[in-house]
DNA sequence: GTAAAATCTCGACCGCGGTCGACTTTAACT
DNA sequence: AGTTAAAGTCGACCGCGGTCGAGATTTTAC
């Protein structure tokens, strides 16, 4: 039980990573085949297999990595202080400006987090937990404060919310949203509605709801649907 | 221009598309190889590709075709007369029903509805509109029935209801719901929220509070946290 | 020290989705 | 009818992700 070849494997699969992270960034997730990585991890293909279960698990060792930086800056950049909307379009749009920053990049992290294999289900449960987490965190301030009723069900709430994040994820891949700009303008209108019910966007500000009146004829437009 | 072209073509699309429907029924989308479904419409694999931009472009319009079935089965058992909540509650798990009814099958049909690719967007909007404009129906007549605030967004609400739908559906795959039983109560309790505010259920029937209650230590336990 | 067992490594190999260019069929024009 | 351009068809072929079993390396047992 010497530690010679624990020591080995953990190299090895340090070597596979550094190289995927490399590589990916580099000339993208698709565009790098399994013998290149192994070639830059200096390691047999099957070999990689004896590490990973598929390419795409080795994406979301790759995204765990490259999250903890998108993260770090977000805590630093959100105020703690603001209300708890502009805390929450400012969680959401962190994200969805990370993840959209390559398209190709997020939308295979988008299916895998939010449709996961059998695969990778472990893996893409963990990374979520950091943002639903985050969620929470500013749930749970809060509601301390009184923004919130004491009775919510915050679990119930980071659910919510966090389907509202995937949604403004897909309505950027269907086309639906074509900019951050609009992507921002749908969150605060979701997040609205979510916290004040359904009139909330009649009661909303002037500058949200023209924002919204915009979009939404954007949407129409583009479905080409009357309403 | 006389039609012989034009009509040869029709043929080969429907063989072509009737042999999907043949096959991935049978055996599934992904154990169904291009080779055998050129085989299986009497046709060059690349044929179909005159035909299809991709294997994924096929998979969509088989789902039309079943789609079809599923929604005219779906409008038959919803009764008009019942609550708003009970009519969105009972749309949202036939849709889901009927997705999850092959696990592998409603992964990718999930995975290609909300994050399609370039080659798949448009015809993927075409299919959601389906459900969509179905969510909208249901909200008018709720809204003229004064069950809804009539100053409420209903293009906004529709895109809210859609998020939890995607929601509901994405923790089946990510196993934090693991029955449609339990699917159905996190609808009914996400529905809530969504339409009465944060406090909701706090304020809903005991039957609700339980049901949620039971799944939400379910999720606690199995993302192995306390709150 | 050495033999046996367990573990790890590797690249040839497999079936896949998708492409390509040679070939056939139809349409258009004289 | 004959000629040419266009449209459609085809399967050999490509690179891909993933598997497999032979062989190398480490651990264990004596």
């Amino acid at each position: 039980m010497s530690g010679v070849r624990e020591q080995k494997k953990q190299q090895t699969r340090k070597a596979i990573i550094d190289a995927a992270v490399k590589l990916f960034t580099e000339k993208g997730f698709e565009q790098t085949s399994m013998d290149e990585l192994a070639r830059a991890a200096g390691v047999g293909k099957g070999t990689i297999y004896g590490y990973f279960k598929a390419k795409e698990e080795i994406f979301l060792a790759y995204c765990e990595a490259e999250l903890e930086f998108a993260f770090a800056a977000l805590d630093r950049k959100i105020d703690e202080e603001a209300s708890l909307i502009d805390q929450l379009v400012a969680y959401m749009m962190g994200q969805i400006t990370f993840v959209t920053e390559n398209r190709e990049f997020g939308r295979i992290f988008a299916r895998e987090m939010t449709f996961p294999g059998e695969n990778t289900r472990l893996r893409s449960r963990d990374l979520d937990m950091r943002y639903l987490n985050k969620l929470g965190e500013v749930l749970g301030r809060a509601q301390l404060r009184g923004e919130l009723p004491a009775e919510s069900e915050l679990l119930l709430l980071i659910a919510h919310l966090h389907a509202l994040y995937i949604l403004v994820l897909s309505s950027i891949y269907s086309g639906d949203v074509t900019s951050l700009k609009n992507a921002k303008i749908f969150c605060r209108a979701l997040v609205l509605q979510a916290l004040h019910g359904p009139a909330a966007i009649a009661q909303a500000p002037v500058d949200v709801q023209t924002g919204w009146q915009e979009l939404r004829q954007q949407f129409l437009a583009q479905r080409k649907l009357e309403m």
